[in-house]
RNA sequence: CGGGGUGUAGCGCAGCCUGGUAGCGCAACUGCUUUGGGAGCAGUGGGUCGGGAGUUCGAAUCUCUCCACCCCGACCA
């Protein structure tokens, strides 16, 4: 490509709303222009390489024997209707009315299209199993859009999904796609992680995420130092403990506590130790409970886990605290003096809660605190459950190590859905047995435009962008020294243009005789993997200069064959 | 959805308080000089001041209203 032909349009400036490193550069390097919020163009610059990133997925899910197929944008709504999710989706589903009053939505997801396809097309278990993949441009009306395509509410994703006859056969396709998956990862020269992940409201038995590992991810993610074992935080387990309290030591006693309604305030008024206090959360009932409100009990240094609450058949899904004023009306208390002492609602406890003695906690009363509280004393011992997040330092889970935690970016997930949707909306095929079955679904999903900004939160410098090779928009930069003046620069530059065009690398030829420092910063900015520089010094001795992006000197390459020393520089010869 | 903020040239901003008909830097265009890490000089083009209504002799500026965009907020007992 020659840059005099090429729309390549950099700023010096960054544009206001950039607020995280890839979306700042990606305004920069003119690889994407917002056309209002959470919508974007990419540009030239930005489209290569996005395609280069779709075409790493689709060949890779070509090898694996899954089918391509487009299905609408456009979605009727009797089909979202069947399966219930026509309200259930909530806000994110961007409706549309036609013409004629008829309700559509502009797809965030495809089970529905993708299983009224199939219920159509497949009668026989002999055509089972099949996955069907697409490529496409996705709508979700994000509450909040931000980091520019990093969570955009238009955005290209990649969906498959697989029918099967049991659910050993999803089980093998599951396990086949979690490996297709890291092929697709490892390919695209990112450094990054699967772990185990809630499957949310859709349900099924297992899921998993896959994250790229950056400092600005949005994900907490657990994993062992001795194991494989890798969670996002959100399910990462505590693991069981065991044994009993220690002895009371401490009579149980009320203290005023005016000033203390936070469990900061307690530990610093009143010299508590943060360890020995009790947060009492109230939060609302599951639907069939006697009680409208449960109550959490978590040490006052942890932090509630929402998924694991949800997950208890006691708390309501989704998880809702219970407000300032519900409180005091159950309780007869405001928030801050909670605790489980004669508390008559129904208690869980952190499972280490149990394991506590003396401890803190409010007194159902307003402004009071109990100090020296103890189990079976003082008030019956709670059931308990696995509530709190998991922090760096826990054992792990599977009795292997030591947990550690990183910050990912979601860019894959997988899950086994199930029946879920073949059954609402009646997918069956005969089976051997000359039966009726309904198939088994797995759906798979990768966020290819999120790839992009996720790459170069991972791979940048205070200069710019630095692609991995296999996703950058060019392989190589070539620099001409003062082209405009300089005949022979000119000349030989063409020259080596030709060739290496001729050798099928993707070369940026910097045709435009701007000043050298100018063409440096931009193709630095881009971050094009590797540069070439011809300038009358070199030719002179007979040679080029070469530098990869990380790099912060040049080498010299030999004029005479030339071509050959950067097919080998660049890994393509 | 709640709270806060911002809309003035392609981008970044000043001007608004105290009303008098719009300016700076970067970018773009022309010419000359310059040329190995974002050049210099001279000149040029480009603005419904987010939209509408109102107050006024006169509104970017004051008032009302609508819209767009950005930021913060779902771990609080």
């Amino acid at each position: 490509m020659q840059a005099s032909k090429f729309h390549l349009f950099t700023t010096r400036e960054t544009p206001a709303e950039a607020e995280i490193t890839s979306h700042r550069l990606m305004l920069r390097s003119g690889m994407i222009r917002k056309l209002t919020s959470g919508i974007y163009t990419w540009t030239p610059l930005g489209l290569r390489v996005l395609q280069k990133v779709e075409s790493i997925v689709r060949d890779e899910m070509d090898k694996a024997g899954y089918l391509e197929i487009l299905m609408p944008a456009v979605q009727p709504a009797e089909l979202w209707r069947e399966t219930g999710r026509w309200e259930k989706f909530g806000a994110q589903l961007l409706k549309i009315e036609d013409r004629s009053g008829r309700h559509y939505c502009f797809g965030p997801t495809h089970e529905e299209v993708m299983t009224d396809f199939v219920r159509n097309e497949i009668r026989s278990y002999k055509q089972l199993p099949i996955t069907f993949y697409q490529i496409q441009t996705k709508f979700r009306d994000e509450i909040r859009p931000r980091f520019g395509v990093m969570r955009a509410r238009e955005f290209l994703m990649k969906d498959a999904y697989s029918f099967h006859i049991d659910d050993a056969s999803l089980d093998d396709t599951y396990w086949e796609m979690h490996r297709v998956y890291s092929r697709i990862f490892t390919r695209t020269g990112l450094s990054f992680r699967s772990v185990e992940a809630d499957s949310g409201a859709i349900g099924g038995s297992k899921s998993h995420e896959f994250h790229v590992l950056a400092e600005s991810g949005e994900d907490l993610i657990a994993f062992s130092d001795q194991s494989d074992y890798a969670s996002n935080v959100e399910m990462a387990a505590v693991a069981n403990l065991r044994g009993n309290p220690t002895e009371a030591t401490e009579e149980l006693r009320t203290i005023d506590t005016p000033d203390a309604h936070t469990i900061e305030e307690l530990v610093n008024a009143h010299g508590v130790a943060i360890e020995k206090t009790i947060k009492t959360l109230i939060v609302q009932a599951a639907q069939d409970c006697k009680e409208d409100f449960v109550a959490l009990l978590i040490r006052g240094d942890r932090t509630l886990n929402a998924v694991k609450a949800e997950r208890l058949e006691q708390v309501a899904s989704p998880l809702r605290f219970a407000d300032d004023e519900e409180i005091r009306a159950t309780v007869g208390a405001g928030p801050g003096s909670l605790g489980p002492v004669g508390l008559s609602l129904p208690v869980i406890a952190d499972q280490e809660i149990t394991l506590m003695s003396d401890f803190v906690a409010g007194a159902n009363t307003d402004d009071k605190h109990y100090l020296g509280i103890n189990w079976k004393r003082d008030l019956a011992v709670p059931i308990t459950a696995d509530l709190r997040n998991v922090i760096e330092g826990d054992p792990s889970p599977d009795g292997k190590g030591t947990l550690h935690l990183a910050r990912g970016i979601e860019v894959g997930h997988i899950f086994q859905l199930g029946t879920a949707y073949s059954e609402s909306m009646k997918a069956v095929v005969l089976g051997e047995d000359g039966k009726s079955h309904i198939m088994p679904m797995g759906c798979y999903g990768i966020g290819v435009s999120r790839i992009v900004a996720a790459a170069i939160e991972q791979n940048n410098d205070d200069r710019g962008i630095c692609w991995p090779e296999p996703i950058a928009p060019f392989q190589l930069a070539l620099l001409p020294m003062n082209a405009k003046k300089s005949q022979r620069v000119q000349a030989a530059a063409q020259e080596l243009y030709s060739q290496l065009l001729q050798a099928g690398v993707e070369v940026f030829y910097d045709d435009r005789k701007l000043r050298p420092g100018v063409m440096f910063n931009d193709i630095e900015l881009i971050g094009i993997p590797h540069r070439i520089v011809i300038g009358e010094r070199g030719l002179d001795n007979g040679v080029l200069e070469y530098r990869r992006r990380e790099d912060t000197e040049n080498t010299e390459i030999q004029l005479d064959g030339a071509v050959d020393a950067i097919l080998e520089k660049i890994g393509a010869g």
